[in-house]
DNA sequence: CTGCAGGCCCTTA
DNA sequence: TAAGGGCCTGCA
Protein backbone atom coordinates (compact mmCIF):
# COMPACT_ATOMS: atom_id res chain seq x y z
CA UNK A 1 0.00 0.00 0.00
CA UNK A 2 1.09 3.38 -1.10
CA UNK A 3 -0.11 6.86 1.09
CA UNK A 4 0.69 9.70 -0.19
CA UNK A 5 -0.36 13.31 0.97
CA UNK A 6 -1.98 15.62 -1.65
CA UNK A 7 -3.37 18.96 -2.71
CA UNK A 8 -5.42 20.05 -5.25
CA UNK A 9 -6.72 16.24 -5.68
CA UNK A 10 -10.53 15.13 -4.36
CA UNK A 11 -11.00 11.42 -6.16
CA UNK A 12 -15.17 12.26 -5.67
CA UNK A 13 -14.69 15.43 -7.37
CA UNK A 14 -12.43 13.56 -10.51
CA UNK A 15 -15.01 10.69 -10.07
CA UNK A 16 -17.73 12.83 -10.96
CA UNK A 17 -16.40 14.96 -13.66
CA UNK A 18 -16.58 13.25 -16.63
CA UNK A 19 -13.37 12.72 -18.30
CA UNK A 20 -13.17 9.61 -16.36
CA UNK A 21 -15.84 6.70 -16.71
CA UNK A 22 -14.15 4.01 -14.79
CA UNK A 23 -13.88 5.17 -11.20
CA UNK A 24 -16.62 2.08 -9.42
CA UNK A 25 -17.21 3.23 -5.79
CA UNK A 26 -16.51 0.76 -2.76
CA UNK A 27 -17.80 2.86 0.18
CA UNK A 28 -17.77 6.04 1.20
CA UNK A 29 -14.27 7.64 -0.51
CA UNK A 30 -13.23 4.91 -1.94
CA UNK A 31 -12.99 3.39 -5.49
CA UNK A 32 -12.18 0.83 -7.68
CA UNK A 33 -10.06 2.54 -10.55
CA UNK A 34 -9.44 1.40 -13.73
CA UNK A 35 -7.34 2.43 -16.84
CA UNK A 36 -5.99 0.45 -19.91
CA UNK A 37 -4.76 -2.45 -18.63
CA UNK A 38 -3.94 -1.18 -14.74
CA UNK A 39 -6.18 -1.01 -11.94
CA UNK A 40 -6.29 -0.30 -8.32
CA UNK A 41 -8.15 0.71 -5.01
CA UNK A 42 -8.11 4.25 -3.89
CA UNK A 43 -9.31 5.70 -0.63
CA UNK A 44 -9.27 8.79 0.29
CA UNK A 45 -9.68 10.66 3.80
CA UNK A 46 -8.79 14.64 3.51
CA UNK A 47 -5.37 15.02 2.23
CA UNK A 48 -4.37 11.61 2.33
CA UNK A 49 -5.03 9.22 -0.07
CA UNK A 50 -4.09 5.17 -0.29
CA UNK A 51 -3.37 3.09 -2.94
CA UNK A 52 -3.49 -0.57 -2.74
CA UNK A 53 -0.81 -1.35 -4.89
CA UNK A 54 3.21 -1.61 -4.79
CA UNK A 55 5.32 1.34 -4.77
CA UNK A 56 6.55 0.64 -7.35
CA UNK A 57 3.24 0.04 -9.55
CA UNK A 58 2.02 3.54 -8.31
CA UNK A 59 5.72 5.33 -9.06
CA UNK A 60 5.22 3.74 -13.04
CA UNK A 61 1.44 4.10 -13.41
CA UNK A 62 -0.88 6.04 -10.97
CA UNK A 63 1.27 9.03 -9.82
CA UNK A 64 1.57 9.81 -14.24
CA UNK A 65 -2.37 9.23 -14.14
CA UNK A 66 -3.05 11.75 -11.39
CA UNK A 67 -0.45 14.25 -12.69
CA UNK A 68 1.22 14.58 -9.78
CA UNK A 69 3.90 16.67 -10.78
CA UNK A 70 1.74 19.31 -11.96
CA UNK A 71 1.49 22.48 -10.28
CA UNK A 72 -2.65 23.03 -9.39
CA UNK A 73 -1.52 26.02 -7.34
CA UNK A 74 0.02 28.05 -10.10
CA UNK A 75 -2.77 28.10 -12.22
CA UNK A 76 -5.71 28.61 -9.19
CA UNK A 77 -3.59 31.90 -8.27
CA UNK A 78 -3.62 33.39 -11.41
CA UNK A 79 -7.73 33.03 -12.15
CA UNK A 80 -7.67 34.39 -8.65
CA UNK A 81 -5.24 37.22 -10.00
CA UNK A 82 -6.97 37.73 -13.07
CA UNK A 83 -10.31 39.06 -11.57
CA UNK A 84 -13.03 36.64 -13.39
CA UNK A 85 -15.24 35.78 -10.25
CA UNK A 86 -16.83 33.34 -12.32
CA UNK A 87 -13.87 31.20 -12.72
CA UNK A 88 -12.76 32.07 -9.16
CA UNK A 89 -15.83 30.51 -7.95
CA UNK A 90 -15.62 27.85 -10.16
CA UNK A 91 -11.79 27.02 -9.11
CA UNK A 92 -13.30 27.10 -5.26
CA UNK A 93 -16.09 24.30 -6.21
CA UNK A 94 -14.11 22.40 -8.26
CA UNK A 95 -10.64 22.42 -6.09
CA UNK A 96 -9.50 19.20 -5.93
CA UNK A 97 -9.74 18.89 -10.02
CA UNK A 98 -7.27 17.53 -12.00
CA UNK A 99 -6.71 16.73 -15.20
CA UNK A 100 -6.19 12.71 -15.59
CA UNK A 101 -3.41 11.11 -18.02
CA UNK A 102 -5.37 8.44 -19.04
CA UNK A 103 -4.69 5.75 -21.49
CA UNK A 104 -4.63 6.83 -25.18
CA UNK A 105 -6.39 3.97 -26.47
CA UNK A 106 -9.29 3.90 -23.85
CA UNK A 107 -9.63 7.98 -24.51
CA UNK A 108 -10.53 7.48 -27.96
CA UNK A 109 -12.60 4.79 -27.66
CA UNK A 110 -14.76 6.18 -24.49
CA UNK A 111 -15.24 9.87 -26.10
CA UNK A 112 -15.99 8.45 -29.15
CA UNK A 113 -18.92 6.78 -27.33
CA UNK A 114 -19.31 9.68 -25.50
CA UNK A 115 -20.88 11.86 -28.30
CA UNK A 116 -24.70 12.85 -28.36
CA UNK A 117 -24.69 10.50 -24.88
CA UNK A 118 -25.29 11.52 -21.27
CA UNK A 119 -22.74 10.40 -18.52
CA UNK A 120 -24.74 7.36 -17.06
CA UNK A 121 -25.23 5.75 -20.15
CA UNK A 122 -21.36 6.17 -21.47
CA UNK A 123 -20.73 4.35 -18.21
CA UNK A 124 -22.29 1.63 -18.44
CA UNK A 125 -21.96 1.31 -21.92
CA UNK A 126 -18.03 0.79 -21.20
CA UNK A 127 -18.50 -1.35 -18.26
CA UNK A 128 -20.68 -3.84 -20.61
CA UNK A 129 -18.52 -3.41 -22.81
CA UNK A 130 -15.31 -4.14 -20.77
CA UNK A 131 -17.45 -6.97 -19.41
CA UNK A 132 -18.14 -9.10 -22.92
CA UNK A 133 -14.28 -8.20 -23.29
CA UNK A 134 -13.08 -9.21 -20.18
CA UNK A 135 -11.21 -5.84 -20.50
CA UNK A 136 -11.24 -2.74 -21.82
CA UNK A 137 -11.01 -4.19 -25.23
CA UNK A 138 -7.69 -3.75 -27.67
CA UNK A 139 -8.06 -2.63 -31.05
CA UNK A 140 -8.11 -6.03 -32.02
CA UNK A 141 -9.89 -7.21 -29.91
CA UNK A 142 -12.64 -4.97 -31.56
CA UNK A 143 -11.69 -6.04 -35.05
CA UNK A 144 -12.31 -9.79 -33.33
CA UNK A 145 -15.24 -9.49 -31.97
CA UNK A 146 -18.57 -10.30 -33.54
CA UNK A 147 -20.88 -7.31 -34.28
CA UNK A 148 -23.56 -9.38 -32.64
CA UNK A 149 -21.71 -9.55 -29.40
CA UNK A 150 -20.66 -5.80 -29.90
CA UNK A 151 -24.31 -4.83 -30.62
CA UNK A 152 -25.37 -6.14 -27.27
CA UNK A 153 -23.13 -3.21 -25.97
CA UNK A 154 -25.32 -0.63 -26.68
CA UNK A 155 -23.39 1.48 -28.82
CA UNK A 156 -25.94 2.64 -31.41
CA UNK A 157 -24.07 4.35 -34.17
CA UNK A 158 -20.91 4.89 -32.81
CA UNK A 159 -20.82 1.32 -33.26
CA UNK A 160 -19.77 1.59 -36.53
CA UNK A 161 -17.34 4.60 -36.18
CA UNK A 162 -15.51 2.46 -33.14
CA UNK A 163 -14.81 -0.67 -35.90
CA UNK A 164 -13.66 1.42 -38.33
CA UNK A 165 -11.06 3.24 -35.94
CA UNK A 166 -10.49 0.07 -34.51
CA UNK A 167 -9.46 -1.48 -38.04
CA UNK A 168 -7.50 1.44 -38.79
CA UNK A 169 -5.31 1.22 -35.94
CA UNK A 170 -4.87 -2.45 -36.73
CA UNK A 171 -3.36 -1.93 -39.97
CA UNK A 172 -1.74 0.87 -38.92
CA UNK A 173 -3.05 3.71 -41.28
CA UNK A 174 -3.91 5.11 -37.97
CA UNK A 175 -1.15 5.13 -35.65
CA UNK A 176 -1.06 5.79 -32.33
CA UNK A 177 2.55 6.06 -31.52
CA UNK A 178 2.81 8.63 -34.19
CA UNK A 179 -0.11 10.87 -32.71
CA UNK A 180 1.62 10.66 -29.36
CA UNK A 181 4.85 12.49 -30.93
CA UNK A 182 2.15 15.08 -32.35
CA UNK A 183 1.95 18.82 -31.06
CA UNK A 184 -1.27 20.21 -30.60
CA UNK A 185 -2.23 20.88 -33.45
CA UNK A 186 -1.28 17.92 -35.87
CA UNK A 187 -2.66 15.60 -33.55
CA UNK A 188 -5.71 17.42 -33.87
CA UNK A 189 -6.06 17.00 -37.61
CA UNK A 190 -4.62 13.48 -37.58
CA UNK A 191 -7.75 12.64 -35.10
CA UNK A 192 -10.08 14.05 -37.14
CA UNK A 193 -9.25 11.94 -40.39
CA UNK A 194 -11.29 8.98 -38.14
CA UNK A 195 -14.88 8.83 -38.41
CA UNK A 196 -16.70 9.68 -35.72
CA UNK A 197 -14.20 11.60 -34.02
CA UNK A 198 -14.72 15.34 -35.04
CA UNK A 199 -13.49 18.58 -32.99
CA UNK A 200 -15.34 18.07 -29.61
CA UNK A 201 -13.97 14.24 -29.26
CA UNK A 202 -10.42 15.28 -30.69
CA UNK A 203 -10.03 17.89 -28.15
CA UNK A 204 -10.89 15.74 -25.42
CA UNK A 205 -8.58 13.14 -26.84
CA UNK A 206 -5.83 15.22 -26.96
CA UNK A 207 -6.49 16.90 -23.29
CA UNK A 208 -7.28 13.38 -21.49
CA UNK A 209 -5.31 11.02 -23.80
CA UNK A 210 -2.17 13.22 -24.98
CA UNK A 211 -2.02 15.48 -22.16
CA UNK A 212 -2.01 18.63 -23.94
CA UNK A 213 -3.44 21.15 -21.41
CA UNK A 214 -3.61 23.72 -24.09
CA UNK A 215 -6.46 21.63 -25.64
CA UNK A 216 -9.97 23.55 -25.00
CA UNK A 217 -13.18 21.10 -25.57
CA UNK A 218 -16.30 23.15 -26.13
CA UNK A 219 -19.21 21.42 -25.55
CA UNK A 220 -23.36 21.86 -24.83
CA UNK A 221 -22.36 22.81 -21.26
CA UNK A 222 -19.12 24.86 -21.88
CA UNK A 223 -21.14 26.89 -24.71
CA UNK A 224 -23.88 27.32 -21.98
CA UNK A 225 -21.40 28.83 -19.37
CA UNK A 226 -20.16 30.79 -22.19
CA UNK A 227 -23.08 32.14 -23.52
CA UNK A 228 -24.94 32.83 -19.99
CA UNK A 229 -21.35 34.27 -17.98
CA UNK A 230 -19.44 35.73 -21.40
CA UNK A 231 -22.24 36.89 -23.78
CA UNK A 232 -21.40 34.52 -26.05
CA UNK A 233 -17.74 35.34 -26.28
CA UNK A 234 -15.20 33.80 -24.13
CA UNK A 235 -11.36 34.61 -24.59
CA UNK A 236 -8.98 31.56 -23.26
CA UNK A 237 -5.97 33.12 -24.32
CA UNK A 238 -5.13 34.66 -20.98
CA UNK A 239 -5.14 31.17 -19.99
CA UNK A 240 -3.95 29.33 -23.06
CA UNK A 241 -1.06 27.33 -21.70
CA UNK A 242 -3.54 25.22 -19.78
CA UNK A 243 -7.24 25.72 -21.03
CA UNK A 244 -8.00 22.23 -20.45
CA UNK A 245 -7.52 22.63 -17.12
CA UNK A 246 -9.56 26.07 -17.30
CA UNK A 247 -12.31 23.89 -19.12
CA UNK A 248 -12.55 21.13 -16.56
CA UNK A 249 -13.14 24.01 -13.79
CA UNK A 250 -16.02 25.21 -15.78
CA UNK A 251 -17.59 22.47 -16.24
CA UNK A 252 -17.58 20.88 -13.45
CA UNK A 253 -19.29 24.22 -12.00
CA UNK A 254 -22.07 24.64 -14.54
CA UNK A 255 -22.79 21.00 -13.94
CA UNK A 256 -22.65 20.06 -9.81
CA UNK A 257 -22.13 23.65 -8.91
C1' DC B 1 -44.28 6.21 -22.71
C1' DT B 2 -41.78 10.13 -24.77
C1' DG B 3 -37.89 12.74 -25.42
C1' DC B 4 -33.40 13.50 -24.49
C1' DA B 5 -28.24 13.07 -24.38
C1' DG B 6 -20.47 15.93 -23.22
C1' DG B 7 -21.58 15.35 -31.63
C1' DC B 8 -20.64 13.87 -36.03
C1' DC B 9 -21.54 13.16 -40.86
C1' DC B 10 -23.58 14.38 -44.98
C1' DT B 11 -26.19 17.29 -47.98
C1' DT B 12 -27.55 22.01 -49.63
C1' DA B 13 -27.15 26.65 -50.56
C1' DT C 1 -18.73 28.72 -44.31
C1' DA C 2 -22.95 27.89 -42.49
C1' DA C 3 -27.20 25.68 -41.53
C1' DG C 4 -30.16 21.71 -40.93
C1' DG C 5 -31.70 16.86 -40.66
C1' DG C 6 -30.82 12.13 -39.17
C1' DC C 7 -28.76 8.95 -36.23
C1' DC C 8 -28.82 4.19 -32.02
C1' DT C 9 -30.77 3.41 -27.76
C1' DG C 10 -30.56 3.32 -22.54
C1' DC C 11 -32.19 6.14 -19.13
C1' DA C 12 -34.95 9.69 -16.66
Amino acid sequence: MVVITVCDLDLQQIADSGQCFRFYPLGSNSWLIKSGCYAVEAFQQGREISFYCSEAEFNSVWKNYFDLDYDYQKIKSDIFKSGDLYLAAAVNFGYGLRILRQDLWETIVSFVISQRNNITRIKNTISRLCQVAGQFPSAQQLVDMPVSELKSVGLGYRLEYIKSISQNVRNASFDLNKLRTMNYQNAIEYLKTQKGIGDKVANCIALFGLNKKNAFPIDTWIKRVIDSQYGGQFDITPFAEYAGVVQQYMFFYRRNG
